[in-house]
DNA sequence: ACAGTAACCTGTTTGC
DNA sequence: TGCAAACAGGTTACTG
């Protein structure tokens, strides 16, 4: 479900109400999610004070004096603030109780993670061979073109590559490169420095617009309120099969390119 | 090192 | 209408 925008869109929208509040109990419900919830996590977790929440790629941090939470919400995770007395329903599997709320994590198709580590996250497993913020000044056109060069993998899956730069999932890599006119299957190592700096800037353009919009709601993705994002209004290609061009009017295509759906305009992008 | 594919899991949509 | 196949916002792990 969420890429950067709506996993930022939910830091923002709990860190009210978990910062400085400390943990009063921990309930895991279903620890087998993508990595088995660690089976201690409530004796590492319970007493402490969450001191900030970070964010690392789609990751989010719990900083905490004896380690660090990680979440990662995969393709259905959500994270929202519920009653502390609020009855769980089917797949909500695990709540952080605070005093006066409940942090609930809820992910029907288990492909999240809840982790704890007591080192530094950044060196975490999953966290340390990650690429630049997109959002970052290390994340530039001369970054692409760089990581590029002698790569024949198409430019789509290319950008979506967390070790090239993290946080642009299926929506916002069809997204920019419509707005850069390049055709997702274009050979990543036959792309021009100078078409690069156009693709890096409307990547922060739309994650940027996007955040500022509460992310992008296609089906289930809800705000840490059970409100939506309203980026979905502004999607020019994904999921616009059939329908005109913004800047052309041809229909919208789709194709399967590396196992996902992209969406594109045949006559805008080369 | 790289490219392509299968896998993890459940719910919803699509197509016959 | 019913059923089965296809598909869904992510990422790792395996294959050749």
């Amino acid at each position: 479900m969420p890429e950067l925008p709506e996993v930022e869109t939910t830091r923002r929208g709990i860190t009210p109400y978990v910062i400085k509040q400390q943990v009063q109990n921990v309930v895991i419900r279903q620890a087998s999610l993508r990595w088995p919830v660690p089976l201690n996590l409530k004796q590492k977790l319970k007493d402490q004070t969450i001191k900030d929440i970070q964010r690392r790629a789609k990751y989010l941090l719990f900083v905490t004096q004896a380690g660090h939470l990680i979440i990662h919400l995969g393709m259905s995770g959500s994270l929202r603030m519920v009653k502390n007395k609020a009855i769980p329903n089917k797949h909500d599997h695990i709540d952080i109780v605070f005093n006066k709320k409940t942090l609930r994590f809820h992910d029907p198709r288990r492909f999240g993670a809840v982790l704890w580590t007591s080192k530094d996250p950044l060196q975490h497993k999953l966290l340390k061979n990650l690429g630049p913020e997109p959002l970052s000044e290390e994340f530039t056109g001369a970054h692409l073109h760089q990581h590029a060069q002698g790569k024949k993998i198409n430019v789509k899956p290319f950008i979506m590559n967390a070790r090239i730069v993290v946080g642009v999932g299926n929506i916002y890599a069809s997204e920019s490169l419509f707005l850069s006119g390049i055709h997702p299957q274009r050979s990543a190592g036959r792309i021009s420095l100078a078409r690069y700096e156009i693709l890096a800037e409307n990547i922060k353009q739309v994650l940027t617009h996007a955040i500022e919009l509460g992310g992008t709601t296609l089906r289930d993705f809800v705000r840490e309120d059970g409100k939506p994002g309203y980026f979905a209004n502004k999607l020019n290609v994904y999921n616009q099969t059939g329908m005109p061009c913004p800047i052309c009017k041809n229909p919208i295509k789709v194709r399967t390119i590396s196992q996902r759906s992209s969406f594109f305009c045949v006559q805008c992008q080369h």
